[in-house]
DNA sequence: AGCGATAGTGCAACCCGATTGCAAAGGTTA
DNA sequence: TAACCTTTGCAATCGGGTTGCACTATCGCT
């Protein structure tokens, strides 16, 4: 059985085309990827079909969404063992000359306490500024 | 002198029939608005001058924006001596279920060393979840 | 004050990412 | 096979943000 097989069976999705070949594209890339991006790299496939796809997804914690600064929301595969917790995430830094995302992976997110009897789902932490090469 | 004609004088932004009645609907508020929430404050003036003003603020420090994790970006008059510096920064939680944001105000941000030569603008630290109502 | 230049305003239109309605296609179950 | 539910593709819509453009107010100079 391969990896797509095993994270559907494990995740409890059904295992439809565009799942295969969304969740095939995911597992590919370095980065997180956004609407767009998986549009475009799956040689313009249906854009709300690879919504619903990633909705459904993400409901059933196959990917967690991110967003990153750039004013679209990304989309990675979970790791294993990934409840999306902080410890699973990282601070990212966004270029507003150049318009890039740089992942600040040795920041991890500090444990931040929240009030009494509220849960986090997720965190999403964006610094703005100009990179090295903008900063001229 | 009032309040507002010192901050336009010191801030270097001329003072307009816009500009005034925006700064001080701004300067009411206890929450950061949102253009929408300050188009509908003023009874319905026009967003895009609107829109041109807060931008005309932000340049000038008059304003800072904030990404709360609602989608829309918010607006709020900078404290005397702020920066828009992360130490004047704070988390906000945002609840995915009742779609209200939360001031963590005891939760400073704490200073990331960027890679060599990053400048840093702003910071936007938004914790996803439910709130202590919603999450029963 | 008068006049040309510059800045600000209001309206309408547009952009673009996200989302939804709906009908056709595909799968499942009895 | 027939009835049913799910998924898919297309087109349309939503909503925050942004821009083009003409009109108006303000400024700087004489």
């Amino acid at each position: 059985m391969d990896r797509i097989e095993e994270i559907f069976k494990i995740k409890d999705v059904k295992p439809t085309a565009v799942r295969i070949v969304v969740l095939r594209y995911l597992l590919e890339q370095k980065k997180a990827q956004s609407l767009k991006d998986i549009e475009v790299g799956l040689d313009q496939s249906d854009r709300s079909s690879i919504f619903r796809t990633l909705k459904t997804f993400e409901d059933h914690k196959v990917i967690h969404s991110i967003e990153d600064g750039s004013g679209m929301t990304k989309y990675a595969v979970c790791v294993e063992g990934c409840n999306c917790d902080p410890e699973d995430l990282h601070y990212h830094f966004y270029c507003t000359s150049c318009e890039m995302t740089f992942c600040l992976l040795d920041h991890p997110i500090p444990l931040v306490n929240l009030p009494n009897n509220f849960k986090m789902a997720q965190a999403n932490m964006v610094i703005k500024g100009l990179c090295d090469k903008c900063n001229q």
